[in-house]
DNA sequence: TGAAATCTTCATCGGATCTTCATAATCGGG
DNA sequence: CCCGATTATGAAGATCCGATGAAGATTTCA
C-alpha cells in the first residue's frame, strides 16, 4: 500500500514514515502545497493524509483539485486548528477522515487500517479461472494444487488480479510492486523475466496462460 | 495473547492482572476511559476487558469508536449495573460478552477461552494435524504424546495457531508475544531461533514440519 | 545463592530470489 | 512481406533472507 503524506513539519514526516514503514506501506513524502498536489495527481496512491495549513497551495485546495480531477484515492486529513468549520468543508470536499493535531499514532494507524479495509471490501481470495490467491496466506493455488510464487511473484500476480479485466502497464505494477524502489529510467526487463516466470510456473501445472500481452500496454488476466 | 483491562477500580485491575499473568496472559491497564482508548485504538490486543462506567470517555463511546474504526478485537464488557438495557447496548454495539459485577474469576476466565478460541474453531484446544494446543493448560501435544515447549515457545505456536491459514509477519509475532517488551527496531533474529527450536522439537517426536516460512513474509501453519 | 533452564545475540553459511544482459522470437504498420 | 520495435527467454551474477550453531545474558527455581 502506497500512502502519501502532505505535510511541511519535518519531524512529522519523519516520525510518520517510520511507523508507517515498519508496517509494511509504503511511504512518499511531499513537503509543500504544490509538491502536494503534483504527487496527488499522479493517482498512484492507497491513502493521502493531507495537512491543512501548507506553504503554497492550501490543504482544501488540493483536496478540491484532485476530487475535480476524478481522483478518489481515500484521503484523511489533518490539522492543527480543531475547527468545526474545518472539518465540515473537509468532509464536503470528499475528505475521509479528519484528525486533529496533535493525534496519537495508534489513532491514526487505526483510521488508515479502516479506511483502507473500507475499499477491499472484496471478497477475500482472488480468483481467475481455476488460478487462486490468498492475500492472507500468500498461496497461490491453481485448480486445488497449491503455487509455489515467489515474494514478487505473488506481488504480480496479486496486482494483475485485483485489476482483473483491464491491462495494467509495467509501469504501474513496477510502482506497486516495488514502490519507493523502483528506478522509472530502469532499461532492465525484470518485470518480463518475472511474467515468465510466472507463466512457467503457472503452465507447468497445466493452466494455460492466463496472462495476455498486451503488446505497446502491458498485461492483463480476464 | 494480549488481553487490555480498561477499568477504574485498582484493587479490580491488580486481582485480574495477577490472575491472569499467572495463566500466561499479557497484561495491561487503562484506568481511564482515555487512556483506554488510546491503548484500544493500538489495535494490538487480543481481547478487551472493558468496564462501562469510567472516568473520562465511557465504556459504550469506547466500543463504539473501537468499532468504527474496524477494530475487530473481542470485548467482554464489565459492568456494576445489572441493567438489561445496558447488556443490549453493549452487544448491539459489538460487545462479544457481558458480565456484571461481581463476577468470579472462574467465569470470567471460561469466557476468556471462550472468546479467543471463537476466531479459530469451536473446540477448546488449537490444533492442526496432531499437532494439539491447550491454551488454558498451556500443554502442548504431538499425536497424543506432551510436547515439552518453553513459554516463549508455547506463545508463539499458540499464534500461530490462532490465525492458522494466514501468514504470521515476524512484527506481528512479536508484539503479540512480547507485547510492549518489544524493541520494533530490534535487528535481531530471536524469532527465526525459537522456530528453529519449536521445529526441532516437533521433528524429534516425527511431527514433520508444520510451520511453513513464507519468504519476505513471515511464518504459517496451514 | 548457585545451577539449570531459557532467552537473546551474533557471525556465518547456503540457497532462494532478484536483476542484468545478450540474444531470439514475435508482432504490426507500412 | 519486410523492418523496426517490442516482447520472450535462458543463463549468469549479485543480493537478500532465513537457518543454524554456539556463546553470552538473563531468569527461574531449588
Amino acid at each position: 500500500m502506497n500512502i502519501l503524506i502532505i505535510d511541511d513539519e519535518p519531524d512529522l514526516v519523519d516520525h510518520l514514515r517510520r511507523a508507517l514503514e515498519k508496517r509494511n506501506y509504503r511511504v512518499e513524502a511531499a513537503m509543500d502545497g504544490d509538491l502536494g498536489l503534483d504527487a496527488v495527481l499522479e493517482d498512484r496512491h492507497d491513502l493521502v493524509l493531507l495537512d491543512i495549513m501548507l506553504p503554497g497551495i492550501d490543504g482544501f485546495t488540493i483536496l478540491e483539485r484532485m476530487r475535480r480531477a476524478a481522483i478518489n484515492t481515500p484521503v484523511i486529513m489533518l490539522t492543527a486548528r480543531d475547527d468545526v468549520s474545518d472539518r465540515v468543508r473537509g468532509l464536503d470536499n470528499g475528505a475521509d477522515d479528519y484528525l486533529a493535531k496533535p493525534f496519537s499514532l495508534a489513532e491514526l494507524l487505526a483510521r488508515i487500517r479502516a479506511i483502507l479495509r473500507r475499499g477491499s471490501q472484496r471478497s477475500s481470495v482472488l480468483e481467475a479461472g481455476s488460478l487462486t490467491l490468498d492475500p492472507a496466506g500468500r498461496r497461490a493455488h491453481l485448480g486445488g494444487r497449491a503455487l509455489n510464487l515467489t515474494s514478487k511473484e505473488f506481488s504480480i500476480l496479486e496486482f494483475l488480479l485485483y485489476n482483473k479485466g483491464s491491462a495494467v502497464s509495467r509501469f504501474n505494477l513496477a510502482e506497486h510492486v516495488w514502490g519507493d524502489d523502483y528506478d522509472p529510467f530502469s532499461m532492465s526487463n525484470f518485470i518480463d523475466v518475472h511474467i515468465k516466470n510466472i507463466r512457467k510456473k503457472i503452465q507447468a501445472q497445466g493452466g494455460g496462460n492466463p496472462i495476455k500481452t498486451i503488446r505497446g500496454v502491458g498485461f492483463i488476466i480476464e
